[in-house]
RNA sequence: GGGGCCGUAGCUUAGCAUGGUUUGAGCACCCGGCUGAUAACCGGGAGGCCACCGGUUCAAAUCCGGUCGGCCCCA
């Protein structure tokens, strides 16, 4: 099938043509490449495939139907820190950010290949050759435009925050960073005695879990609204928030005197580790709004230079910090014991001295999530640093509002986890001390003057040179003097963030608003699709881009897809080694089948890969709709007959199968409209199962006939009918197969795929027929069940059946299931038609007290009543029997069917059927008559004889056989081709065993 | 500590926004049947305290509250 995309250049035409001008936008979320695509990738883009196909079917123009490629940041570097084997920034800049910024470049497209590979494979119809690629010179310049825009509203400011920092990579991580790298671990919880100055044996019980930070301690914070007590235990007192006491000290906690936390205030306290001198005007008792007692003792350790709440009241009292780690994440201060120590190996150090000192009341471990590097697995510092910031805090509300645009899929997630984090959403940590990323374009004197650059040309009329590659170190290279002071102008040596490039992508693919003046017909971007994940990292950096530039949401549509989990239900991840790639699954399973599979399921619940439904849902939409196919394409080829179109019938079932057919159509575009790509499919695959098990089973014969007339062309046009449609709504779906049968179908047509849409056909629909031949689906059901539980054989004529049911079928319908139900008469009856008997049973535990010595004359009338009583019962509301009168609630109704009658009903439909158990020895004879001729076929079988070869037949058996051969010879030759047919007895026979009569049988071609 | 999702048969699941006879279906298992397209299909059997506890209601898998368990996100 790619083959002959390719040669026919298919795909091209669907990538730069359209079917109408209704516009779509579609979003690439662009992947690094520098990694191997997994199974993940593959049903994400099944998805984002599956849009885009349908919606150039159904007569969109596609914008951006483009592939893209996220070339920077952390994960590129740290692969070539690796290859390089560097451990420390430093040898990096020995080496040469220009060659190690050129290996970057290269290998952030090693695995592009395979990408592509894969995306063949899977049949994403995506344009390569166009993909944005956030390196190039242009898609840089784009994001300079952009953030000079947010200098100029001053919402790009530079700051001194404490921020996330990972000590190996040497750099700040943005909020959506961090939130990627939480894991469990067993961390020390201390509670540490901070004794008050001037009181003997009095301490504040401050806790933590980072023993690290208390050399570093300046204050310590309560809240003023919460009352704390001072208690005694084991001869010390100790400072601790009224709620926590009992937790802390036990049930018996002492307490000896009650404050309120302004009370507490300004309280002076000994310094705990005084290795480091304490700056001037620190430790003593600080009011903290952030203090709260759901852990730790109510009292808070400060370290201004470790924590974001703690920084902001150092900066509230003007104090210096006390930092002893340096860049590293190393101790970095000759004073300290442990000196050169990574910041969390110390932790043993300092809680052993503090042991040692008398200064713990008590350490623990506990499990807690902590962060850690998202993409080296080192363990997260909150440290202080100078860095640029976009203010998104301020846009809050506005990011709330464009959110409620947004059409979520699963729909929770607007209000949920990402409404949740746009409400709390942080200033964008943006700057980065890193190498390999989009350079920040502000300048900047020793005088603090500053200038945004926003563009190439720009840079070039401010500083006489135009750069040939906006990236690390030639960008560096430029500067300029200051207009202000004429001071020398460098540049500050940060690249951004790279989730900012992806989260650009709006109009930097675009190159906007360098080549493209509006964004108008590009924008906001109809729909996008990626894991769970991109919640908070692609989807939100978009959101947040889009809302401050543009004001405006970026995307209409947004559909998060959980993640596909290995066999054991286990999460996929590296580190276990479980990873499937995308292109051994698709090389195990075949791309349809795949697909057939990520369409299974809600796409954002995760999906265990299960290889056993993999085969059943293609073996069964698959293999059945081909069997469809072929058992058609064998007749038609036989009669010479193509299909065009259908133009109507009389043939019931021909109506039906078209009405459901577009009944399923109708359904199938509202649920891809609504990007609910899996209902649609399921729709699909319910219809293909009624094409294959109602309407062929019921119309065979009609195919088989011998003569051409129009009965017959109806027959294959309303069967073609179902199957082109059935073909095109499976092409956005399964687009291998679908294009793989659909030429088949049409021989001369090019592909599927460039069809346009099946539009609803309302005139088909007959909703009524529908209905009814759902009962009739009904009918035939009971009567087999009815059939079994008696013992009478589908071949087995009876006399009657009695069907009663709200719904009457018209004698067409019931024409079209005699076959099936195979009895002599079908007959609609009234509710007194009804071939029971109503009898009463009287319920002894209610009754008997009362009647006492009566009972069993009472009971026996009761029992033997033919229907007289059950009348009276009904007309009067109570029975007189006796001289007793009996209430209903002593009677029990039981409907019983009449002798000679076996019933069974459909509760849903109300259908109530009725099965007449007689069978006369005239039915017998039939039923044996098609037992034989059953068998018969069975040995045509066999003998591997064509469908239409003659033969001669023997039949021989016991006396009652001849009877049945003088009444059904003719028919059984008819129905065997039998040219023949005599009573002889051959000795090559077949021996049969028919319910006990032996029967033999002997067929021979002619 | 806060938030979200999920919990229905051995497995995969539908139903749940709008409460209403006996919670449907597929796979696997057992029994029977059908078969001149089908690696099919049909009927039946066995297998469900619809996670648990309360509440609302004439009526709860469905609505509300809580508990437990799993997954995820945040601090």
């Amino acid at each position: 099938m790619r083959t002959h995309w390719n040669e026919a250049g298919i795909i091209q035409k669907t990538l730069t043509s359209s079917l109408g001008n209704k516009p779509f936008v579609f979003l690439e979320g662009p992947p690094t490449a520098n990694g191997r695509p997994h199974v993940g990738h593959a049903m994400t883009r099944t998805m984002k495939d599956s849009v885009l196909r349908y919606h150039y079917m159904a007569g969109y123009d596609i914008h951006r139907r483009t592939g893209g490629w996220d070339c920077h940041g952390l994960p590129v570097e740290i692969e070539a820190e690796k290859h390089f084997g560097f451990k420390i920034k430093k040898e990096i800049e020995d080496f040469g950010i220009a060659k190690f910024n050129e290996y970057c470049r290269e290998s952030v497209f090693r695995y592009i290949d395979e990408w592509i590979e894969a995306d063949q494979r899977i049949g994403f119809w995506v344009d390569h050759e166009k993909s944005y690629v956030t390196l190039r010179n242009e898609y840089i310049e784009s994001e300079w435009w952009a953030l000079k825009s947010l200098f100029d509203k001053g919402l790009l400011i530079r700051d001194y925050k404490i921020v996330p920092y990972c000590p190996r990579c040497e750099t700040s991580l943005s909020s959506h960073e961090v939130s990627q790298g939480y894991d469990d671990v067993k961390d020390p919880s201390v509670y540490v005695k901070f004794k008050e100055t001037g009181h003997e044996n009095t301490y504040f019980l401050a806790w933590t879990t980072t023993p690290w930070t208390l050399p570093s301690n300046q204050f310590l914070a309560v809240n003023e609204n919460i009352e704390y007590s001072l208690v005694e235990h084991q001869d010390e007192f100790f400072y601790v928030a009224s709620a926590v006491a009992k937790r802390i000290f036990g049930e018996n906690a002492k307490v000896v005197k009650r404050f309120t936390g302004k009370e507490l205030l300004k309280r002076k306290y000994e310094q705990l580790i005084p290795f480091l001198k304490a700056p001037r005007n620190t430790l003593f008792v600080v009011s903290g709004d952030h203090v709260n007692v759901d852990e730790g003792t109510g009292i808070v350790h400060t370290s201004p230079a470790f924590g974001a709440e703690d920084f902001e009241v150092g900066k509230k009292f003007g104090v210096e910090m006390l930092n002893p780690i340096n860049a590293s994440g190393k101790f970095n201060d000759e004073r300290l014991p442990w000196n050169g120590k990574f910041f969390k190996d110390a932790d043993l150090d300092i809680t052993i001295l503090l042991k040692k000192e008398n200064k713990l009341l008590k350490s623990e471990k506990i499990t807690h999530s902590y962060p850690f590097c998202y993409r080296c697995g080192t363990a997260l510092i909150y440290y202080p640093l100078q860095a640029w910031f976009i203010k998104v805090s301020t846009f809050r509300q506005k990011l709330l509002e464009n959110n409620q645009k947004i059409n979520w899929l699963p729909e929770h997630l607007k209000e949920g986890r990402f409404g949740n984090f746009l409400s709390e959403a942080k200033d964008w940590s943006l700057s980065r001390n890193r190498y390999w990323g989009t350079t920040l374009p502000v300048w900047m004197c020793e005088n603090d003057h500053m200038v945004a650059v926003g563009s190439v040309a720009e840079l070039e009329k401010i500083s006489g040179k135009k750069p040939k590659d906006l990236h690390r170190p030639y960008i560096d290279e430029i500067t300029f003097k200051c207009s202000k002071c004429g001071k020398t102008m460098t540049r500050e040596p940060y690249v951004i963030d790279t989730w900012f490039d992806s989260g650009s992508a709006t109009y930097a693919a675009l190159h906007f608003p360098f080549d493209t003046g509006t964004l108008d017909n590009n924008f906001p971007i109809n729909f996008i699709t990626e894991a769970i994940d991109q919640t908070r990292g692609w989807f939100y950096t978009l959101h947040v881009i889009s809302s401050l530039l543009f004001d405006q949401n970026a995307y209409k549509n947004a559909l998060s897809i959980d993640f596909i989990l290995d066999e054991q239900g286990r999460k996929m991840s590296k580190s276990k080694g479980n990873s499937v790639f995308a292109l051994d699954f698709l090389n195990e399973h075949g791309p349809d089948p795949v697909r057939a599979f990520f369409l299974s399921g809600v796409p954002w619940r995760a999906k265990a890969i299960d290889k056993k439904l993999i085969n059943e849902t293609s073996r069964k939409v698959f293999g059945t709709l081909a069997n469809i196919y072929s058992f058609f394409a064998s007749n038609a080829n036989l009669d010479g007959y193509h299909y065009e179109e259908y133009g109507g019938s009389n043939n019931l079932l021909d109506r039906w199968i078209v009405s459901r057919t577009n009944t399923v159509l109708k359904q199938v575009v509202s649920y891809m409209d609504s990007f609910n790509m899996h209902l649609a499919f399921r729709s699909i695959s319910e219809l293909i199962d009624d094409l294959s098990n109602f309407y062929l089973r019921l119309s065979r014969r009609r195919f088989w006939s011998d003569d051409f007339n129009k009965e017959k062309a109806d027959a294959y046009a309303a069967l073609g009918y179902s199957i082109e449609r059935v073909l095109l709504m499976l092409a956005p779906l399964t687009p291998f197969f679908a294009d793989y049968l659909y030429l088949k179908l049409m021989p001369d047509g090019v592909s599927v795929h460039l069809q346009k849409y099946p539009v609803v056909e309302e005139k088909f629909i007959n909703t009524g027929l529908q209905n009814e031949m759902s009962v009739a689906g009904s009918i035939m059901e009971i009567v087999r069940r009815l059939r079994q539980e008696n013992s009478i054989k589908g071949r087995q004529p009876v006399t009657e059946v009695l069907v009663k049911s709200g719904t009457k079928l018209s004698e067409e319908i019931l024409s079209a299931i005699a076959p099936e139900l195979n009895s002599k008469d079908i007959r609609f009856i009234e509710d007194y038609e009804r071939p029971v008997t109503r009898k009463m049973r009287l319920i002894l535990q209610k009754a008997a007290p009362v009647l006492k010595g009566k009972l069993q004359k009472i009971k026996a009338q009761v029992e033997n009543d033919q229907g007289a009583l059950v009348t009276q019962l009904e007309k009067n509301g109570k029975l007189e029997l006796e001289n007793e009168i009996l209430p209903p609630e002593f009677l029990e109704i039981v409907e019983m069917p009449n002798t000679g009658f076996a019933t069974s009903s459909d509760a849903k439909l109300s259908v109530e059927v009725f099965l007449n158990l007689a069978i006369d020895t005239k039915l017998q004879n039939e039923g044996l008559a098609r037992e034989i001729v059953r068998r018969i076929q069975v040995m045509r079988k066999e003998l591997d004889l064509q469908y239409d070869q003659r033969i001669d037949l023997s039949v021989n058996g016991d006396s009652n056989l001849n009877v049945v051969l003088g009444e059904y010879g003719d028919w059984i030759k008819t129905e065997t081709l039998a040219a023949s047919l005599n009573r002889e007895k051959r000795e090559d026979a077949k021996e049969w065993d028919i319910d006990g009569d032996k029967v033999l049988i002997w067929v021979k071609a002619i």
